[in-house]
DNA sequence: AAATCATTCAAGTAATCACTTGAATATTAT
DNA sequence: ATAATATTCAAGTGATTACTTGAATGATTT
């Protein structure tokens, strides 16, 4: 007895979002958006076991959100397509707008002020054309060199306070991170902005930049 | 001891994929993306018993995909708003483009053939403006009264055959029903090609039409 | 105030899921 | 071939989920 397309469809539809419904999974989405990975690589980036990144990534693959190949005796994932990371960054949009609970979480980080509305995408290309601003990149060093957006400086959130002291108070700072569900800019910015700074996020991160066919520095392959 | 924030932004986000990862939930949200419904409706309408819709119900609406209020002593559900639709759709693009399962399945519902190409909003707008296509809504009768593309023809798939002899084999047709989600609009297509006319679907349902902030026609209240 | 109606809550059960542990597989290096 | 390495498989456990049944709630109508 075969079952209704229809049950079948939703059934496979209803596969995708399970995929997506697990916080660690999220956290491997995001850290395969940075870029093509090992198995080991994202356990130790996410600090699960070998065994259940495994099983994790198994269930993103058969979802169709991620791909694999293999290189030499490792095994890389990477996203399938720029859809697989419109679907996480509209998750994390309904999300953020229509769950109270996020909306506070992220005022958590802002320290209560209120966070200005982020840069987009193509005011920050403008501004970056013209030098009129100063771009952070917040991420660990490693994933900085897998690619970042070209002139940013990188820098690690224990270090922000450090590093303030090298930018002139006069310009524009904008930060980012990996995405939309990386707290290091917003904690950048809210710490930027009580310090005095003109700082603000970037609207997406490094993926999103780089899905709009916009170019990246890489520093090691 | 209060866990990280990034923590508990992740199991914020896994909530709303999670909502979505039960096919009776995006059945419920198929039917309520129609439009304005009580819970006994949508029992009715998806074949669940009252006690398991209102549960679901209670699902999505603690992720922020539907609000409800209070009309008289019902309750009304709705799509919290048309990101809660595009989260939809993106769905099940990602599903459509990626699983060879879902591909396997729409072809199955095209009888072997490949489906053309659906037609876009925007040239069915164009179309429908200078009266070039025939516009067929495969959706229940109850439902077209609540809303339809201006123009559109109702027509269940039971009686396709029948109200095909009264279609001009020369005009171009133009089926859709409830969205992504939908068969109705694919089985139609394929069965008139069959006969030889010159048929496709349009991309999305009624939904997406009207969250675009295109007309629409009520029948009734 | 009592009765009615639509909806929600609460308890129970079978199924599924996340994670752990230890073994198995497949590719490269010796 | 044998050993080493990276990944996957398989079995087991505690927690969560979907659905059912029957009772409780809360607004309207009599």
């Amino acid at each position: 007895m075969s079952i209704s397309p229809k049950a079948a469809l939703l059934e496979e539809f209803a596969l995708v979002a399970r995929a997506l419904a697990a916080p660690a999974r999220l956290m491997l989405l995001e850290q395969i958006a940075q870029g093509e990975r090992g198995v080991e690589g994202l356990a130790v980036k996410t600090g699960l076991s070998i065994a259940n990144t495994s099983q994790h990534l198994q269930h993103l693959r058969h979802a169709g959100l991620v791909v694999s190949r293999r290189e030499g005796q490792s095994i890389r994932y990477r996203l399938s397509d720029d859809r697989a990371l419109a679907l996480m960054e509209m998750l994390g949009q309904v999300a953020a707008r229509n769950l109270a609970q996020v909306a506070d979480i992220l005022r958590g980080l802002s320290d209560g002020e209120d966070a200005p509305e982020p840069v987009s995408r193509d005011d920050l290309a403008a501004r970056l054309a013209e030098g009129s601003v100063t771009l952070l990149d917040l991420r660990p060093a490693d994933e900085f060199g897998m690619a970042h957006i070209p002139g940013a400086r990188n820098v690690a959130l224990t270090e922000l306070e450090h590093m303030a002291a090298t930018i002139d108070p006069g310009t524009e700072i904008v930060a980012y991170c990996r995405g939309p569900y990386c707290v290091y800019a917003h904690q950048a910015v809210a710490a930027l902005r009580k310090r005095g700074f003109n700082a603000r996020r970037l609207d997406g991160g490094l993926p999103e930049w780089r899905a709009e066919k916009r170019p990246v520095t890489r520093i090691n392959l």
